[in-house]
DNA sequence: ATAACATATGAATCTTGTTTCATATATACT
DNA sequence: AGTATATATGAAACAAGATTCATATGTTAT
């Protein structure tokens, strides 16, 4: 059944700094630096993140030169939030008040 | 950016009981102690994972008596699965080789 | 009215995931 | 070679979510 593939997958997105950093990169690719400053998250914490999006290839790095450049899987990640959004948008109106 | 609605959204499939629940739902709606039966989990574990579903309209609720009825949400969780299946047997081949 | 069955729920416990801290690696620059 | 910059990583600390236990509610049957 690959329960635990899909699992694994959908942790990633179950996750607000993964979140951040999937909206962050719909704008296009970016680098580690200023992933980290968009979002204001440590850069440990934004590399720990990036890996684990990388290993269930949510996301594709490039390096050139001492950086590293990251930006989505479109064929999945892309559809997969305009789904996300429309079933929120419909059921979730004020589910989360507190929301930022 | 409905941030924590998306969060909230994806963890309900960020769990294997929740994974197991939803999947066991596809085959059509079922009762509390059916869903009890079929997984091996708690009983109370199964209502408390069924109701934070609910509450982010993956699935709904129908009572007969005192036996309450949940069936899945297809608008939303068929083509969502639909995808990630699509991700999974293409990227994920392998990453968890544990799986049951 | 009482007993039996189906499901729900609060609080405590247990588990798992995430962040932090310290440090390592890798590339570029002087 | 030595220093600075960019990113990665292991382990400990911390936080958040899941399960369990005990019990409550709600419905049907006797």
């Amino acid at each position: 059944m690959l329960c635990k593939s899909y699992n694994t997958f959908f942790q990633n997105f179950a996750n607000r700094t993964n979140l951040e950093i999937i909206f962050l990169l719909q704008k296009g690719q970016m680098n580690v630096s200023s992933i980290v400053e968009k979002t204001g998250y440590e850069q440990s914490s934004v590399s720990h993140n990036l890996k684990k999006l990388i290993e269930c290839n949510i996301l594709t790095v490039e390096s050139k030169g001492r950086e590293r450049f990251y930006s989505l899987n479109k064929d999945t990640v892309q559809p997969l939030l305009k789904l996300v959004q429309k079933h929120v948008e419909k059921n979730c109106r004020g589910c989360d008040k507190d929301d930022s």
